[in-house]
DNA sequence: ATTCCGGATTGACTCTCGTCAAGGAAGCGG
DNA sequence: CCGCTTCCTTGACGAGAGTCAATCCGGAAT
């Protein structure tokens, strides 16, 4: 109780600022509110488990979640790692099926949970929204495609610098500019996640993700202080990126 | 046009027997006819590039498509193999994107191209249509999570056990019983693809899936003869694959 | 049968990356 | 300032899987 300030969340408003929910009428808003909990969780947190049956899907208001799936060897790999204003487990909802990954508050978070009827409910009657749906779907299946294309066909290096890329390109310059690939140099980012997770993202253990680091660095390509990356050598990760 | 006749289709009743298309009115039936395409491919032949602008999806109703990337490298990557009445292709319809993956036929195949105009006509008007759409692209995307999980979590000795074991439980028994692993031993399966292609769909190369055969078959666990995959311990292979 | 050819197999070698174990470095509470 | 924890780094080593090259096998055409 005398931690800070937990302050609750309208959730009429938050929903609103939603992707999926810019254009719904205020009588449908006013149903989602009404299938719509809040839930905080606590660094370390679990939200659920693989194999637990779906009660609805997430948004991430504030804080980190991750997404894995463990072995019973105890390995474990981090499958996706999702900040605020975005969405997981709408897909489950479609399946006959539990969750194949478990879900783990890598922050304290914030997250509403939108229950599954209500998705069903609005698909019934609002076509717009059933398009943003499969949309956003699409998008994360063709993440996942892009995924394995990289596990496939690159080295781990080669993963590790189109990620390092990926974080320069969003984040430096106006990201909604149709002009992706200014090649300004000296560009610093910083890793919204730890080392350990980074490493498991890029199917690799943290021991090779810092030797990675390590060599291009000594290769006069990056510098690293901490989780602040300054890429010096645009150019020259690109063409080992490929 | 001395080859093998190659009947053309009566589209209409083939796409009602087609799982997204089986509750749609006889008006909707109209529209669709409308808007797809017959395409005949002859073995090898590319369906489309990747990188080429999606013009629908696609339906297989006869043949065999494999869906892969290839990096400039000239390594190839096999992510899905497609039989007859599976589809493909829908999700990229949904982004403003071009195709992730380039698509060839296997053997000489017979698809249906339905145009992407005509998919969000019937999400406009059809919930229900909407609801198969969002179910298909959920279990695909399901299918890419649980790839990811193999090559991330499993050796290639498991995948390969672990993609043995899927044939043999869709083969032999009631494939739709509740009631899955009926442990009956000695079953034989019948591989739906080269091993050139079945290597690369399992991350894996030609020579190391051979040696993962030999191993096993050295172990007493398989008998291969060709294309025939004897399960002669299926309890053995069980253990492996976890 | 003989030849040819693509796919499959085998062997020898290499290399990337994971494993195991031992340090650092930075933050935090006492 | 000290000890503690947690995260990261570094080193030595090994195992799994890829590469290259030679060979084998089986089916199709001649």
């Amino acid at each position: 109780m005398s931690h800070a300030a937990v302050p609750h969340i309208d959730i009429a408003q938050a929903l609103r600022r939603l992707p999926l929910f810019t254009e719904i009428t205020d009588e449908q808003l006013r149903m989602l509110v009404g299938a719509t909990h809040e839930r905080d969780l606590a660094r370390g947190e679990i939200l659920f488990q693989q194999g637990d049956p779906p009660k609805g899907f997430y948004y991430v208001i504030r804080g980190q979640i991750k997404l894995a799936f463990a072995s019973r060897q105890g390995n474990e790999k981090v499958v996706e790692v999702l900040g605020p204003s975005q969405s997981f487990g709408e897909a489950v909802l479609f399946m006959n099926r539990n969750y194949p990954v478990f879900a783990e508050a890598l922050a304290d978070s914030q997250l509403l949970l939108i229950d599954r009827g209500v998705v069903f409910t609005l698909i019934e009657e609002d076509p717009h929204f059933a398009r943003s749906l499969l949309a956003g779907m699409a998008i994360r299946l063709h993440g996942m495609v892009r995924d394995v294309e990289a596990y496939s066909l690159n080295s781990g290096a080669q993963r590790v610098v189109s990620y390092l890329m990926s974080l320069g390109d969003t984040h430096s310059p106006g990201a909604s500019l149709p002009c992706t690939r200014p090649p300004a140099d000296p560009i610093t980012v910083t890793l919204p996640v730890s080392k350990h997770v980074l490493a498991s993202r890029l199917n690799l253990v943290p021991e090779t993700l810092s030797r990675i680091f390590h060599d291009l660095t000594e290769r006069g390509l990056i510098n690293v202080h901490g989780s602040e990356i300054t890429l010096t050598d645009v150019a020259g990760l690109r063409e080992l990126g490929d």
